[in-house]
DNA sequence: CGGCTGATGATCT
DNA sequence: GATCATCAGCCGG
């Protein structure tokens, strides 16, 4: 099916909303005349007001591209190793977003499998280091429009809606109860610990 | 498969 | 100097 870009009217300015509303949707990425898709199967909402936030204590060189409009790519190191790709939610200047935790791999396999250094379909896109790996996510896509031609974007293909599970989120130290990680029941690219995903 | 641990370096205090 | 929105690899069952 063909695939629709989203507009930045469709996203919720709400970002638990839109953390909801991004599951089934794909990350389009255009690199070397290829185009890489996955299919959104678990995100996290990072909210005005939350510790866990990184926009929490206000704009900074790393987080600025949080406090963009939201459909923002939002691209940091985490652990000095792993890219995470979040999308800005919210208004210009809010620093509210969502984590994109995993994806399952759709178009542009063999490619995420070079980058990944393996075969294994599980091991691709599973998780937000693994799948910012695959799609080659690098810190030069941070403040990218995800609404807008590019080399990264956010789009529809008309699948139906998920069903979603929600829980607390993955790693994180501060604000640890919130049930703010959202994730499409069933699907074996969610990633976590089996308990968090009933 | 589940649980644990060390590596790793950017970022901010 | 402490913290950290992770991962690969190892071990036991």
């Amino acid at each position: 099916m063909k695939l629709k870009r989203l507009k930045r009217a469709d996203l919720p300015p709400d970002s638990t909303a839109m953390a909801r509303y991004l599951l089934g949707k794909l990350v389009v990425r255009e690199i070397e005349g290829e185009r890489l898709t996955g299919r959104i199967v678990e995100t996290e909402a990072y909210l005005v007001g939350d510790a866990a936030c990184h926009g929490f204590r206000g704009p900074t060189p790393r987080n600025k591209a949080l406090f963009l409009e939201r459909g923002h790519a939002y691209v940091y190191i985490a652990y000095g190793v792993s890219r995470m790709l979040n999308v800005a939610g919210g208004s210009q200047g809010a620093g509210t977003g969502v984590l994109i935790r995993a994806l399952e791999p759709l178009a542009g396999i063999a490619f995420m499998q070079r980058r990944r250094g393996t075969e294994r379909l599980r091991e691709l896109t599973r998780g937000p280091g693994r799948l910012a790996q695959a799609l080659a996510i690098e810190l030069d896509l941070d403040g990218t429009d995800l609404c807008a031609p590019g080399p990264l974007w956010l789009a529809e293909d008309g699948a139906a809606p998920p069903k979603i599970g929600t829980s607390i989120r993955i790693g994180i130290t501060k604000d640890v109860h919130r049930e703010l990680r959202f994730y499409v029941r069933g699907n074996p690219f969610v990633s976590g610990p089996r308990r968090l995903n009933g």
